[in-house]
Parts: C-alpha cells; sequence; structure tokens
DNA sequence: TGTCATATACGAGTAATTTCGTACCAATGA
DNA sequence: TCATTGGTACGAAATTACTCGTATATGACA
C-alpha cells in the first residue's frame, strides 16, 4: 500500500475541479475555485504546486501552460475521509455513520432504491 | 441557529472524552488522551481553555479543580462534518456516502437491520 | 508553619497551511 | 523592437493549530 498522504481543505478543493474535469490548467482550475471563495490566482497556483510536489498531482510542463490532473483517485480519497471520520466521530461503527448521513439528508427515491440494492447483497453474504 | 465552529481535530479528540464522560476535569481527559496519543498535560489543558474560550464546551470553575463539559452536541457535530463531507467529497449526495461507507466497513447483521429500518421509513414517507 | 502535590494561567515557540507580492520569462502584436 | 498580456517560480508574511515551559495559587498534611 502506498502510503496516503491527507489532502488539506484547500487541496480538496482543487481535487474536485481535476475529478471532475479530467485535466486543467491553473487558470481554468481558479475560475471554478472562484465561484465558491475569493481567492488570488497565484494562490491557487502555489497549492497546485505544493500538489505536485506531494504528489497528489500530475503535471505536464512540456507547453509554456502546464496542465494538471490528479493523480489520486476520488475513491481511494473518498474512502480515506470516511474512514477517519468513522473512528474519530462515529465510535468504529459505519452504520452509525450511515444513519447519520440518511437521517439529515433525504436522498430522492432513485437514491434509497440504489442503497437498498447494497443493502441486499450485503445481507446474502 | 447559533453560528458552529468547526472544531479542529485536537478539540474533537477532546469532545469525544467529554461526550462519554459527561463530565470530567482536565486531568481525566488527559488521562484517556494518552491512551491513544502522547501528550504533555498543559497541552490538554491549554486546548481546553481555548475550546472554554470558543464556547465549545462549558466549565465549572468554582473548584480548585475546575469541571469541563460538552456544550456542542454529539449529533449535531457529527451532522456538521457529514454535511461538510457530503458537499466537499461527494458532490452533495449524502447516498453516495451511504454507499461508500457501507462498503468499505462491513457492518454487522444487527447494524444492517437496523439500516433496513431507517430505509423503510424514509421509503414510507 | 513549611513543604509537597496538583491545579490553572499564560506567553511563546513550532509546525502546517494558506495567501500573496514580486520577479521573471515567453509569446504576440503594433 | 518594445510594450502588453499571461504564464510560472519563489520567498515570505499571515493564520491557525498545537505544544510546552514556567510562574503562581491552593489545599493537605507532617
Amino acid at each position: 500500500m502506498t502510503k496516503q498522504i491527507k489532502p488539506t481543505e484547500g487541496e480538496l478543493e482543487i481535487l474536485q475541479v481535476l475529478w471532475e474535469k479530467e485535466k486543467a490548467t491553473v487558470r481554468e482550475v481558479h475560475e471554478i475555485i472562484l465561484q465558491s471563495k475569493e481567492a488570488g490566482y497565484t494562490t491557487t497556483l502555489k497549492l497546485m504546486q505544493i500538489m505536485f510536489e506531494k504528489g497528489l498531482v500530475l503535471r505536464d510542463d512540456s507547453a509554456k501552460t502546464h496542465i494538471y490532473q490528479a493523480n489520486v483517485s476520488k475513491e481511494k480519497t473518498q474512502s480515506q475521509f470516511v474512514g477517519k471520520m468513522i473512528n474519530s466521530l462515529f465510535g468504529g461503527s459505519s452504520s452509525q455513520l450511515v444513519m447519520q448521513a440518511l437521517g439529515s439528508q433525504s436522498p430522492s427515491k432513485e437514491e434509497l432504491e440504489e442503497i437498498q440494492q447494497l443493502l441486499n447483497n450485503l445481507k446474502n453474504q
């Protein structure tokens, strides 16, 4: 197992954009970030450079304008954070987290059906 | 709605102890913290003082040894973090988080049954 | 009374994260 | 050619979180 680096808050924002767009320039990422918060361009740039050093993203710097892409999968990262939260807030019980999530937000009929499917699979093991 | 302060990593550790014990002294909290990580007594003390200033905990300082208790509920805090994670990592879809949680860890039969109950309730609305 | 154990208060250092100014480089067009 | 635009690099300040040493107060007990 390659040791997982835990992305910071700000890094997570950038990763979200990269997961969505597959490849992107700093400018492109920054435009999206701007929609949800105020930030300077060089701030986003610096953050992405640091992420590159950490190995969180890949970078094609063959052209003047560098192209970035995520180097950690969305799923791995999700499971990393969910696992951490289960331990630190739900006493290690994943079902407690599930109850919380289902209780506070309300999923659509389709989503409920999807969850039911998964539940059935788990029951039949 | 009183604006929610987001507890930090270290504060969360302390809150867990207080949720468990209802009331506790710094010493008591610190003893528990020590079981999972190394830390100096004054570090725990300082953290709890900061939490008091932030309003995360209440404090009875009528006696020499102060008695602390949580001033944010476990449920509220859980939902705060879960909500934040749903937004920042699951594109706002709670069911995605549920799938992740159910998929990665495997709950017991009883837990699955509990989730099924909740699911039934949600379906019948 | 004097000493010891145990508290809190508080300042300050350290580390990690975020932010941004400034320098510098390259392409482009008047 | 030279100014402008748009890009990266980099140092360093600002912020936040964490850690701990030291000062000081208080109660207990020999």
